[in-house]
DNA sequence: AAGGTTGTTGCAACCCGTTGCGCTAGAACC
DNA sequence: GGTTCTAGCGCAACGGGTTGCAACAACCTT
């Protein structure tokens, strides 16, 4: 038998971003614990966005032990690695985005309660136009712009 | 002497928006009672914005008895009145604007922390992508888009 | 001036997120 | 396997913000 990426050795291979996180954070002289590793396992059955409480919440239906404390702290960690980034949503809490591919915004309409998000040609206008105006770099990524959509103007 | 405003009875009349706020309340059956009048007079002598941490010391200097949550619901109140608008800082708290008198967003720099205003060009460039991309609306108000001002930037 | 409605207050409890600290336990090295 | 170093864990407490509820008091009516 040949060697197989030690990370998936049946099935399907479908490489992730997340197959090397132990080894990354290790690279950096951080830790693998069985905390980090029962929230990775949660992102990683996730895409797009999540709150800070549900992700502990599906943490702790791995893990009746998880503590809100040790997840909020391997988040920081996790985003510094660029793995998630987090941003705030309409009511100001924490929403984490799993995986950004490319960085995006967010607009959330406040009669219906939709999140859509920022299309890129959008949101390089806005970067654009603030660029224009005090040289200013907008980190996009990091922001729920809200309105109403079109279907909740009257 | 002939009749004056009865709200600015000595020195130079400066009609205020907070003027007529009592009659508002009680326009649309609310009241005006003694921990509403310590607020708007707190908000009277504010510009721009403020936390609600802020609002709320404030008010307990020259009320001692003053409990937050009245201030929060009493801020609400306000809002629905137009007087004051909230929106959220960087960090998801909450920052309220007395008296918008246009519309404006913020931009906040991650590096140095300062807060600039979107100036009106700006803002309406970014109303007009949105209102491109979907249809939507923009609050540009209720956000800080947050980055790295000119010189923050290497 | 007294009474009755009902909007408001203040309290207590709660939720989300953060922080400080002592103990635990990865993992590198023997 | 055992040692050692220290990153990370869990706990407890805190701060900002919200909510349910019983008591209170503005305001209207008589």
């Amino acid at each position: 038998m040949p060697p197989a990426n030690l990370n998936q050795i049946e099935g399907m291979p479908e490489p992730s971003p997340w197959d090397g996180v132990s080894a990354r954070l290790r690279a950096s002289g951080l830790r693998w614990t069985p905390q980090r590793r029962t929230l990775v396992d949660v992102l990683r059955e996730h895409q797009g966005h999540v709150s800070a409480t549900e992700l502990i919440s599906r943490c702790r239906e791995r893990d009746g032990t998880t503590t809100p404390s040790t997840v909020y702290r391997t988040l920081d960690v996790l985003e510094e690695l660029g793995l998630i980034k987090h941003g705030h949503g309409p009511d100001g809490r924490e929403e984490y985005h799993v995986l950004p591919e490319q960085v995006h915004g967010h607009i959330y309409c406040v009669g219906c309660g939709t999140t859509w998000e920022i299309r890129p040609e959008t949101g390089s206008a806005i970067v654009d136009a603030l660029a224009a105006d005090l040289g200013f770099a907008v980190d996009l990524s990091h922001v729920t712009i809200s309105g109403h959509c079109q279907g909740c103007q009257d």
